[in-house]
This record gives C-alpha cells, sequence and structure tokens, in this order.
DNA sequence: ATTATTGCAAAAGTTTTGCATGCCG
DNA sequence: CGGCATGCAAAACTTTTGCAATAAT
C-alpha cells in the first residue's frame, strides 16, 4: 500500500475520534483539508484499510449506513435508537466466550464467528 | 389494515418457505400469480407486515439486502459466507438470556434488545 | 519510469415515494 | 362512496467503478 495523503488524513481523523463516523462525515471532515477529495476516494481508502485490518467496518441493520472504527480491539457496540448514535461497551468479548459454542449445539454447520450489537436508549436521550 | 389479494399472496408465500427470502425473491415468486405486481408494492407490504409484527425483517451486515421471516419466535440466525444461505439455529433465546445483563455492566444507557447472528460454513459448502 | 492513487462522473443496487387509478368495505 | 392499496415510474441513498490525470517511490 503505496502512501497518500488523503489516506492519511482519512485515518488521522478516525483515529480523532470515539465514536463511529459514517463514510459521508470522513468525507465532509476531510474535505476541509482536501477541498477536491471525492466520495469515491474515501470509501476505496476506508474499505482498503479496513482489507488491511487497520480499522474496522461496522454494520448496523436499523442504521442504513456503514460505520468505521480506528479501534480494532474486539468489542461490542451500543446503538441509540434516539439518536442513532454508536457506542462502545464496556464489557470485554471474554465476557461471551460461550456464545458461539452455545449456538454450535445441535446445528450441522461450522461457526466461525458472530456479529453481535445492542440498542436501548443512550444516557444522553434519558435525560 | 384492509384486505389485499397482494398481500394475502405474499404472506402466503413467506408462510410456505422456511429460508428467509429477500423483497426481489418475493416479488418474483408472487409475480407468478400476479404478473403486474410491483417491486414497490412487494415493499410496502413488507414493511407494512413487518411494522405489524406479522413477520419480521432481519438484516445481516455481511449481505447487502434485507431477509424477511414468518417466523416471528425470537430465534437466531446463521449465514454461510460461502453460499450466503441463511438458517435457523435451534439454539433458543432463552440460552442467551443473560447476554443483555453482561453488556449492562458498567454502561450508563438502558439496554432494550440486542441483534445476533452467527457465520461460518453451512453443511452443504463443507461437503 | 512505473505503479498506485486520485477526482470526476456515471453506474449499480436496494429501497422509498408521488401520483393517478383501482379495489375493498 | 370514501379510503386504503396498487402499478408505474421516478427519485433517494449508499456504495462501487471506469477512466484519464496526478502523485508517490
Amino acid at each position: 500500500m503505496k502512501y497518500s495523503r488523503q489516506r492519511a488524513a482519512i485515518l488521522s481523523f478516525l483515529q480523532s475520534r470515539r465514536d463511529h463516523p459514517t463514510a459521508e462525515l470522513v468525507y465532509s471532515s476531510v474535505k476541509e483539508e482536501f477541498p477536491n477529495i471525492s466520495l469515491g476516494t474515501v470509501y476505496r481508502n476506508l474499505n482498503q484499510l479496513a482489507e488491511a485490518r487497520i480499522i474496522t467496518k461496522h454494520s448496523f441493520g436499523m442504521l442504513g449506513t456503514d460505520h468505521f472504527d480506528y479501534n480494532t480491539d474486539p468489542h461490542y457496540h451500543f446503538v441509540c435508537s434516539c439518536c442513532n448514535a454508536v457506542i462502545d461497551l464496556p464489557a470485554s468479548p471474554d465476557d461471551f466466550l460461550s456464545i458461539e459454542a452455545e449456538a454450535a449445539k445441535g446445528f450441522d454447520g461450522l461457526i466461525q464467528g458472530h456479529s453481535l450489537y445492542f440498542c436501548g436508549i443512550c444516557k444522553n436521550c434519558l435525560n
């Protein structure tokens, strides 16, 4: 992967945030430094970085759009059904170690992974 | 909700299948009985039925399209990363009762639900 | 110089919607 | 008759892609 200023800016923007921006948000932010950057470039780079496992791409059924995360440590998310915020949960995947073993009981295929997220009302929206 | 022959056909098609058809598949099947039915009508009815909790709409990040399920009993799914089949798992949600309690530990918001699915290789593709 | 990356624009894919017409109660 | 549902077509939205120009090594 060859260096590019655009990709560096995209990555540094993601690094600076603990929320989980969409491609559109990355685009409009990086656009301030690179007014000519195109949305296609943003998507290409986000996918490339995800492919290289430098970032992670998350899909949440309730939200139409993909969200990108600089934190590649395995962790789970909470989606607020009120404000749509995506928030990291403190619980560790170790707390859910048995989940795939449980699902494998009585199932003929090979389970290799799972996708889990939670939804509800975030602290802010509760007030 | 007023009766319509199209909606009845859509529902009866879903009832007849234990897999989890996409809107496109529902469309091309119901089209045999109603050659003039439009994709818009299919989407409107599927959403309406899901809204009324007669069917369920499922989104799987790895698959681009929504899948619809006549079975509204809570259950989990397995998605084959080889053939993209969506398969019901035998494990019951009761086996995962503690999942939301675990996630709530150290989290400030209100957890009201979760979304969980598994992926891997199905029996057929293993051969 | 070679190759990856960009910007632009067009296309692809899924889902939604406006509107005139038709069907249900 | 009154109102919900339909068919059609267009639009909305997110994401991908072809291609000529540009930037990186």
